[in-house]
DNA sequence: GGGCCGAGCCAC
DNA sequence: AAACGTGGCTCGGCCC
C-alpha cells in the first residue's frame, strides 16, 4: 500500500505562525461549510495537557496552526459556528481539549471514529484513523509519529507537519464516503443523536466525580477487616485437612489455601469432602455447607476491596482531585456506552461505596432514571395490550403478571410467586430458556416450561414479536432499534460446526437489542436534551455520569430544584420520542451522595 | 516482566 | 459447567 504523501499529491498545507497569516487563514476557512479539524497535543488529558497544533483542513489545504506561537481565539469563529460542518476522528478528544484549554466549544460535529463505529457495529471493532483510512482510501497513515509529540517541546520536524496536514486531509475523502454509507444504511439518524451527543460526552469526562476520600479509605479498611476475619475462618476450617502445615517467623499458622485461586479452593474443597464442578457462585449458592457460605461471603468483601478499593483512588486526577472516567459513546453493540478507567457504572449499588461520590461545596446532585425502562419497551414493541394497559394503569407489573399466569386475585400474590413472574419478565428480555429459568427459581426444567407457557398464553403479543425479532435478527442479518441504530451480526453458514448454537446466540441477541438499543437511544437523546435545556436556561448544572438508563447531574444548589425539574421533563420529552402508548416514567431526585 | 486468557463478579 | 442480554476490572496462571 503507497504511503500517502502528501507533497505528491493535489493536497498540501500551510503553517500558520503568525497572526497576520492567522488572520488570512480564518477568512479563507469561513468560506467552507465543510471542515476537517485534528489537533496535536503533549497529553491526552485535557486538564494537564499544551495543544501543540490545530489543524483545520479543506478538501484541498489544510492549515496547520501553532498553537503555542499563537493566541487560537479567533478559530472560534469558525469552529463554534453552526453553519459549517466539522470533520473529526473521535470529536471528543478535540473537544475536550479546544474547550478546557481554549474555551472553544465546537458545534456541528461528524465524527469519523462514531460514524464508522455506527456502519459497522457487531462486525468490526477496530476503528482508528489508520485502519478507516486503509478501508476507504487504501493508504498507510505514519501513525508512529503520532508519539512524537508526547512532551514535545522542540520546532516542529517536516515530517510531524507532514502527519499532522496529513492526518486532517484524510478526513475529507473518508467523511464523503461514510455520509454516503450511512444514507444507504439508513443509518444517517442515529449518527446525527450521536454526533449530537458527543459535546455532552466530552463534558461529562471534563467535569468528572467528586469523591470523599478520607470516607473512602475508611469503607476500605471496614471491607478489609471483615474479609479478614472470614478467610480466617476458613483457613482455620481448611487447616487439619493439610499435612504440612506450616508457621511463620512470628509462629502464625500460615494459610494452607490461596482463597482468590479457584483451582486451589477446589482442591482444598475437595480434601475436606467438598467435591464440587467449579467455584463459581452459582454452584456455590447451592450448597448449604458453611465453607461455601463463608467464600461467599469473602468473595463479596474481597471482590469490593480490589476491584473498587485504593484502585479507584489512584484515578483521580491530580489536578481536579476529581475522577474523569473514559465514556465510550458507542461501547456496547446495542448502543449503550461502556465505561472505562474507572467504569463507574458497575459501583455496587449498596455498598457503601456509593455514598462516597460527592459533589464540590455549595453543589448537589440531581439523579434521575427511567422507571422499568426494557419493560416497558417490551411492551411498546410487542404491543402486547395487557401489558400495555399494566402500564398506563401505573399497575405493578410482575403482580399483575403472577396474578394473569395463576389466575390468582392480585392482593392474593404472594412474594414468592411474584418473585417468579418477575423472573420471567427480565429473563425473557435476555432470550432465557426454560433450563435457566428453572434453575434461578429452584424448580424443573419441566416445571420452568410450563410456567412459561402459562406467560405465554396471557402475554401472547409478547410471545410472538420476540419470535418475529429472532428469526429476523438471523434472516437479514442485523437488528434495529426504534432510534434507527443497527447491529449487523456475523454470517453463521448452516452445516458449519456449531451452527445451532450460534444462530440461538444470535436469536437471544435478536430479543435483546431492539430493547436494549432502544433504551440506549432513549438516554442519550434524554443527555443532549438536559444539555440544551441546562445552557438554555442558564444554569450552573453540568451532567457528570450517567449508567444506561441513569443521568447524574451536578448542580448549584440554589439551582438544584430548578434542575430536577427540567431534568425530569428532559427525560420525559426523550422518552416519549420512543414510547407512543407506554407511558414513561421518570424518578428524579436530588441528593449529597450518589444513592437514590 | 509483559501479554494474553479464562474465571469470577460488579453494574444495568 | 452452562445457563440469560450488554459491558469492565482483577486475579491467577500460562506463555514467551
Amino acid at each position: 500500500m503507497p504511503e500517502l504523501k502528501l507533497l505528491e499529491q493535489k493536497t498540501s498545507y500551510e503553517l500558520i505562525d503568525d497572526p497576520q497569516k492567522l488572520g488570512f487563514a480564518v477568512e479563507e476557512l469561513k468560506k467552507h461549510d465543510v471542515l476537517a479539524v485534528d489537533l496535536e497535543a503533549t497529553s491526552l488529558d485535557p486538564h494537564n495537557t499544551t495543544i501543540l497544533l490545530v489543524q483545520i483542513g479543506t478538501p484541498e489545504r489544510a492549515y496547520v496552526f501553532d498553537a503555542r506561537k499563537l493566541d487560537l481565539a479567533p478559530l472560534k469563529e469558525i469552529l463554534s459556528n453552526e453553519k459549517i460542518l466539522k470533520i473529526a476522528q473521535n470529536a471528543k478528544f478535540d473537544y475536550a481539549h479546544l474547550k478546557q484549554n481554549l474555551g472553544i466549544e465546537i458545534v456541528n460535529i461528524f465524527d469519523t471514529f462514531l460514524a464508522e463505529r455506527i456502519l459497522t457495529t457487531g462486525i468490526k471493532r477496530e476503528n482508528s484513523l489508520g485502519a478507516i483510512a486503509q478501508k476507504y482510501l487504501g493508504v498507510e497513515l505514519a501513525k508512529e509519529t503520532r508519539e512524537t509529540f508526547a512532551n514535545h517541546t522542540r520546532d516542529f520536524s517536516k515530517k510531524q507537519l507532514d502527519y499532522a496536514a496529513s492526518d486532517v486531509l484524510v478526513l475529507f475523502p473518508v467523511y464523503k464516503a461514510q455520509n454516503e454509507a450511512l444514507k444507504k444504511e439508513g443509518l444517517d439518524k442515529i449518527a446525527n443523536l450521536e454526533f449530537k451527543l458527543v459535546p455532552a460526552v466530552a463534558e461529562m469526562e471534563l467535569k468528572g466525580f467528586l469523591i470523599d476520600v478520607k470516607r473512602w479509605r475508611e469503607v476500605i479498611t471496614d471491607y478489609q477487616k471483615k474479609a479478614k476475619e472470614v478467610a480466617q475462618k476458613i483457613q482455620t476450617e481448611l487447616r487439619p485437612h493439610f499435612n504440612h502445615t506450616q508457621t511463620d517467623l512470628f509462629g502464625n499458622k500460615a494459610d494452607v489455601v490461596n482463597l482468590n485461586s479457584p483451582s486451589q479452593v477446589l482442591d482444598a474443597f475437595r480434601k475436606v469432602g467438598l467435591d464440587l464442578p467449579s467455584t463459581g457462585e452459582g454452584i456455590l449458592s447451592q450448597y448449604d455447607h458453611p465453607l461455601t457460605k463463608l467464600l461467599l461471603e469473602y468473595r463479596g468483601y474481597e471482590k469490593l476491596i480490589t476491584a473498587f478499593g485504593e484502585n479507584l483512588l489512584s484515578k483521580i486526577n491530580k489536578k481536579t482531585k476529581r475522577v474523569h472516567p473514559n465514556y465510550l459513546q458507542i461501547g456496547a453493540d446495542t448502543g449503550r456506552f461502556a465505561c472505562s478507567n474507572p467504569n463507574l457504572q458497575q459501583i455496587p449499588t449498596d455498598s457503601l461505596f456509593r455514598r462516597c461520590f460527592i459533589v464540590a461545596p455549595g453543589y448537589k446532585l440531581v439523579i434521575a432514571d427511567y422507571s422499568q425502562i426494557e419493560l416497558r419497551l417490551l411492551a411498546e414493541l410487542s404491543g402486547d395490550p395487557v401489558f400495555v394497559k399494566a402500564f398506563k394503569d401505573d399497575q405493578d407489573l410482575h403482580t399483575l403478571t403472577a396474578s394473569q399466569m395463576f389466575g390468582i386475585p392480585i392482593n392474593k400474590i404472594d412474594k414468592d410467586t411474584r418473585f417468579q413472574a418477575k423472573s420471567i419478565n427480565f429473563g425473557l428480555m435476555y432470550g432465557r430458556g426454560a433450563r435457566s429459568l428453572g434453575v434461578q427459581l429452584g424448580v424443573s426444567e419441566d416445571a420452568a416450561k410450563q410456567l412459561l407457557q402459562k406467560y405465554f398464553k396471557k402475554y401472547n403479543r409478547v410471545a410472538a414479536w420476540l419470535e418475529k425479532v429472532a428469526k429476523e435478527a438471523v434472516r437479514v442479518g442485523y437488528s434495529t432499534t426504534l432510534g434507527g441504530r443497527k447491529r449487523y451480526y456475523q454470517k453463521a453458514n448452516p452445516g458449519e460446526p456449531g451452527w445451532e448454537r450460534q444462530v440461538a446466540y444470535i436469536e437471544r441477541q435478536g430479543k435483546n437489542t431492539p430493547i436494549q438499543g432502544t433504551s440506549a437511544d432513549m438516554t442519550k437523546l434524554a443527555l443532549i436534551y438536559v444539555r440544551d435545556r441546562i445552557r438554555r436556561e442558564g444554569l450552573d448544572a453540568t451532567p457528570i455520569h450517567t449508567v444506561h438508563d441513569e443521568i447524574v447531574v451536578e448542580a448549584r444548589e440554589d439551582q438544584a430544584k430548578r434542575t430536577v425539574k427540567i431534568v425530569g421533563e428532559e427525560m420525559k420529552r426523550a422518552g416519549e420520542r420512543f414510547l407512543k402508548e407506554v407511558p414513561v416514567k421518570v424518578d428524579a431526585v436530588i441528593s449529597d451522595v450518589w444513592e437514590h
